[in-house]
DNA sequence: AGTTCTATAATCGTATACGATCCTAAGTAA
DNA sequence: TTACTTAGGATCGTATACGATTATAGAACT
């Protein structure tokens, strides 16, 4: 009866509200090897955020999620946790778990973090660049315009953008500087991929991006922190008058 | 019997290990009002880390600390998640949770990042400084000056210096930014403090506190932004020297 | 003596249970 | 009808208990 440690089942991210059946968990019967319960409830929960299915001020109860997700409260409450520590979610006593939104001050306060961070990176990687480095960085710039110009590619657009960006910094070799920028882009991609339904958006972020892998090629550290930074605010920018003509039509 | 929620008795940072009276709770029986338990933990054991009371690689065994603390292992193993999320522990499976010792070339790294945002937050802070800022800031560098002369000032020392700049910080008005340069200091404290130590460092660092006072002052951006910068980079290198030193005497 | 195997003990991760606190809605009075 | 009181239910945080896994020390063998 008792499921056994690190073996739980896993829920595809969908919590539907159905209260029929509520009492019959609702998990794809997945039996993933790796990890405890705690860290996949994390990572479905990470992503059902950043994918936007799980919106902004929706209580999340614990109980809920644990009849969900097939096991007890206490993996569930360590999820929240890690989640809260990443600053995806924020306690509210007694209401539950709520994912935390970003103002748009939080939204550009954020861009001007990793527009610093992010250029810094990629003026280090030039200073260091392997032929392996370009290659991949070549790759991942491919991926993203082949991978992107579907019906369903804004979906993979956030993954691919970051693979390509990613891909540069890597190449600095900062573990710790990677890790910040990463932990910056999961926070914030569910915001800064808005700006890529406007018309035109696409091909005016490809150029960009050719713009970027030029400079790669050319090892051209300054030019390249400069247009990465360009880049990311512009990109914030836009973002920021898509959401903005969302909320008010 | 059961201690009351969010009332649990709080340990001072001292672990002894003791193994007689191991079955007897050591703990400062102060009945704290504020808080879970969870959150009172991990600010003892962060605080028993930043004071470089827990050292790098002790094993902290999860029934070990829930004794020692008066509860049992769940609120401990919220706690250790909290400061593994925040990168001061991690878990070694079965073999306890053990402090994350920075590397060099992590701490050189951090200073960069350290270097970069300081001086974004110091350049933004004087574009919007008001005289209740620049008190703020006056009144943190005498503190600063006074409080860490004594003989007993190297405790105080790391707060003291974090209130100077900090202030400098906020008066930014960027939340975000403050709180990850914040992250930052929790996580360096301990080893960028080193530098101190050294003959005359205290004299050194009044007077370049006394610079960045004066560029504050002239609300100089572009002078403060240099200053934080050199600040830094300089109190990581020397203090990696005296790191140095110690370990191969 | 050194190496390999095994059994014990310890640790971890999670399930279940329960008291304390808080939100909520029904009921009463003005 | 509206505002206030109160009883009920729900949620949270934590204590206790237990199976699974692994480190470790002792025994057996070469």
């Amino acid at each position: 009866m008792a499921v056994r440690a690190g073996h739980a089942k896993r829920i595809a991210p969908q919590l539907t509200d159905d209260p029929m059946r509520a009492a019959e968990p609702k998990f794809t019967p997945v039996d993933t090897k790796s990890g405890s319960a705690s860290l996949e409830i994390a990572d479905a929960l990470r992503r059902a955020i950043t994918d936007g299915i799980l919106t902004d001020g929706q209580p999340m109860r614990q109980s809920e999620l644990a009849r969900n997700f097939g096991v007890s409260t206490i993996p569930v409450r360590e999820a929240l946790k890690q989640l809260e520590a990443e600053g995806l979610i924020a306690f509210l006593p007694h209401r539950g778990a709520v994912v935390t939104g970003l103002s748009e001050a939080d939204i550009l306060e954020y861009s001007d973090i990793r527009a610093s961070l992010e250029s810094m990176a990629a003026g280090l990687a030039m200073t260091s660049l392997t032929r392996v480095d370009l290659a991949r960085i070549e790759d991942a710039y491919e991926a993203f315009v082949s991978g992107t110009g579907g019906a369903q590619g804004m979906e993979q657009s956030g993954r691919l953008n970051w693979e390509f960006h990613g891909a540069i910094y890597a190449a600095a070799q900062r573990p710790r500087l990677y890790g910040m920028i990463h932990d910056l882009h999961s926070r914030l991609d569910r915001y800064i991929r808005a700006h890529l339904e406007l018309p035109g958006r696409k091909a005016a972020t490809d150029a960009e991006h050719f713009q970027i892998l030029q400079a790669c090629r050319a090892r051209d550290g300054e030019e390249l922190g400069r247009l990465t930074k360009q880049h990311i605010l512009e990109a914030a920018s836009l973002s920021l008058d898509v959401i903005r003509e969302r909320t008010t039509p």
